[in-house]
DNA sequence: TGTACATCAGTGAACGCGCGTTCACTGATGTAC
DNA sequence: TGTACATCAGTGAACGCGCGTTCACTGATGTAC
């Protein structure tokens, strides 16, 4: 029945996945724009014309990164929503922040080279993987924003205003990633880049608490 | 009495600037660790060694790069902090949150290319450029930190906290004018770019005013 | 089950090209007297 | 002011190298009957 039977669209897929593998190797210390299709493939141990079965350039391969990255922190994501979820109005909000942020930290570790990834090339060089990035961002924090709107605090805010709640929580999820990674090796560091930002997840849920205060409707 | 005259060095300078002038516009399509020698000495007009009597390599002009987009941004902070500081306690901060913003907006008309530069090279593949980013961010976040502190506002706030404060401004500028420089060119998208950095410095503001609420001090 | 043919992931040689770096040089600018 | 020498920013030829891309190919896997 099926067009595609197996054993070779499962070796196809192996070499297509050793590509990727190497590729974000190598990305750990260069940019997307600087990686060479040679490169990739010496470092899987295929011919360089093999790269052309899978991907058009180097480009076409950063975009499928993307879509890698972003389904691993997707998952990341759904867990974050659903553990802080359950505890919404538990307490000041003090044990949610911490799971946020230990949350963030496990994915680190777990995914460290998607993490730089998708940090480095956010802003990088190249402009189709620069908006594959910009798109998937742009769908967290929408989700984000539907899981705030389940909760009784996001009562009598505007659309708006929790979108934009939603996009500083994924700005700040992104940037806090991007620094514990930066921090890997040096524990130090990675502690002090927990404890600010569990600071500024404060920071944030007091403006959050107090956004309604003598303020009828957004303006 | 001057060991460097005048007509050798200002030629050398000029030179020297020209190099900086070309790779910052080359740099609008790519990123810094796939920039050639030899793209930067051909969009001046100068033989490709004529390089090496101003840089030893790309990274080393990312360097220099760095020096001369973070002395423009400091010219621009330190108004904002003039003219902020002045407005410090006079409304509920609406007045100063939008001079805040159309000064980084200001900013990013005049200095497109430093923004794009700084943003993409924060996170980018060249080591001694990312550091170079984070020391000078490090420093501004210090000089806002000390501004915040002469504030009346700032009455009993741990140095840590007004640190972490100034760092969140900070990231949200360099963020902000980021994304007002992606939205080059259609000014409906940077209307609601500016809007929105409107309402994160709204919420930051209101969790600063309530920080020290039922908060004897820093845990 | 066996045979004959089709598909297609990966190969390997070949290409022209631009790269970074070296080197000895040139000639305008600077210095000493 | 003039002369002889030193400095050094920029030149231009040459190099070896790895790049991306093309092409006809091979041989294991898949399909038809």
């Amino acid at each position: 029945m099926s067009h595609t039977p197996g054993v070779r669209q499962a070796q196809k897929q192996k070499t297509r996945q050793a590509l990727l593998d190497a590729a974000l190797q190598l990305l750990a210390e260069q940019s997307l724009s600087s990686l060479g299709l040679r490169e990739v493939t010496r470092a899987v141990g295929v011919a360089p014309t093999a790269f052309y079965r899978h991907f058009r350039d180097t480009a076409d391969l950063g975009v499928a990164l993307v879509e890698e990255a972003l389904n691993s922190l997707h998952t990341a994501l759904t867990a974050l929503l659903a553990a802080t979820g359950e505890r919404a109005g538990d307490d000041d909000g003090e044990e949610r922040i911490a799971a946020t942020v230990e949350l963030i930290a496990a994915y680190v570790r777990a995914h460290p080279a998607h993490v730089r990834f998708i940090a480095r090339e956010q802003h990088g060089g190249v402009q189709p993987v620069r908006a594959a990035i910009r798109g998937q961002l742009a769908l967290f924090a929408q989700e984000v924003k539907e899981q705030f709107a389940r909760e009784p605090e996001a009562a009598g805010w505007a659309e708006d205003d929790l979108l934009m709640l939603a996009g500083m929580y994924v700005d700040h999820m992104v940037m806090t990633a991007s620094a514990l990674m930066e921090a890997e090796g040096d524990p130090e560091a990675a502690a002090r880049v927990t404890v600010t930002a569990r600071r500024q997840l404060r920071l944030v849920s007091l403006g959050r608490r107090h956004w309604l205060d003598e303020r009828p409707a957004t303006p």
